[in-house]
DNA sequence: AGTCAATGATCGACGCGTCAGTCAGCCGCG
DNA sequence: CGCGGCTGACTGACGCGTCGATCATTGACT
């Protein structure tokens, strides 16, 4: 019997049909992604992907939520071992800055949710579990610093909105190439909201 | 001799093509978008289209260029008629909440426009040309506030940066269908940032 | 151990729908 | 008649999904 229930085939090559496709989906875009890329990257068929997803749109959307999954993962492995919540929020934007391949290129996969989510309805539902965690984790995070009597007491979810909100704005400037805004614009951006917002002695210039 | 040189038949029927087609991508995305359908929507042919544009990108990357110009300039007219300073920055964030079909149309397609940009760099000029017009709204409204005197001495660029990637964000949830975040929410997160940052008097709760 | 189905996994060529772009000709007006 | 504007049937490419064939592995039975 195989561990989960319903899937046909070995769960590496599946798991490598879905590395192959984000990937791709991220470098090129959604549309752009043929399903005999995704084959010769894996080095199979096209054949095969459809033995394991029953159309190129299975593939791409499970892909979809292998990376956000992956990305959440890493992410929690890292914070968790960080007591000091204003250090645990703190290293929290420093991981969702797009620096390396790999974060520019979930940052890519979030972009293209977004404009498809819009456009189809049915997207929203797994959207909004993405958003929901991202946002728990930060609600999360600062009640813990109000808990650890280092953060004010303000509200929770209004703050979360505008550091999220400030988060996926700044990124798109990055991503989109604006000129106005880099890595390093972005961390000081983001840290200047959490200090005037949270820390108790706004930071006295 | 036709006014703008180069452009073969008439200028209402061009505009007419563009104005469907910007409006089907809004609704659609830009992929789902087929000639056929801009052809229908105008009441004429595939043939005409390709009369007007050499290929379909042409007719699509023109169509975005016509929206946002539009936007542009209807902004503009409501903005100009506004001499204070405050009373005009909150005009173009009201200007700019997603309500209607026309506004959320326009963010539907800056949202794809993020998109094609960061997997395509060629469109990042175009889409640095419309960034950089909207951060120089941003930037001169809130320089004029400082001369007027009712805005503090800030930094202008780094306020700029902070709205309108704020604005871009909250637009996202709420387009995406984030259970969060509503228009009112999307106003007073905006509105709230001004006051802290600009506003003489930080507001007294 | 050796034989032999049976089942699972993989391959790749082909069919068929879709759609951008073309082209030969039509229409109406000056 | 001549020309600018327009037509829409047609074509050719492209890419998804299918399907019969092939290879590997297993496990039952002798």
């Amino acid at each position: 019997m195989s561990e989960t229930a319903g899937l046909r085939g070995s769960a590496a090559r599946r798991n490598a049909i879905l590395e192959a496709a984000w990937q791709l989906i991220a470098e090129r875009g959604y549309h752009h992604v043929r399903v005999q890329d995704v084959a010769r990257i894996c080095g199979t068929s096209t054949g095969t992907i459809h033995y394991y997803f029953p159309g190129k749109d299975d593939v791409l959307q499970e892909a979809l939520r292998y990376c956000v999954d992956q990305a959440f993962e890493r992410q929690g492995a890292v914070l968790r071992q960080i007591d000091n919540a204003h250090k645990r929020l703190l290293a929290l934007i420093e991981l969702q800055l797009p620096v390396g391949v790999q974060v520019r290129n979930e940052w890519s996969i979030w972009l293209q949710f977004w404009s498809e989510t819009v456009l189809n309805p049915a997207l929203r539902p797994i959207h909004n579990d993405f958003y929901t965690r991202w946002m728990d984790a930060v609600t999360s995070i600062v009640r813990r610093g109000q808990r650890q009597g280092i953060y004010r007491d303000v509200d929770v979810a209004a703050f979360a909105r505008l550091l999220t909100s400030a988060t996926d704005g700044a990124a798109i400037k990055i991503l989109t190439g604006a000129p106005d805004m880099t890595v390093d614009t972005m961390r000081s951006l983001l840290v200047s909201i959490v200090e005037k917002e949270l820390t108790m002695t706004p930071s006295v210039v």
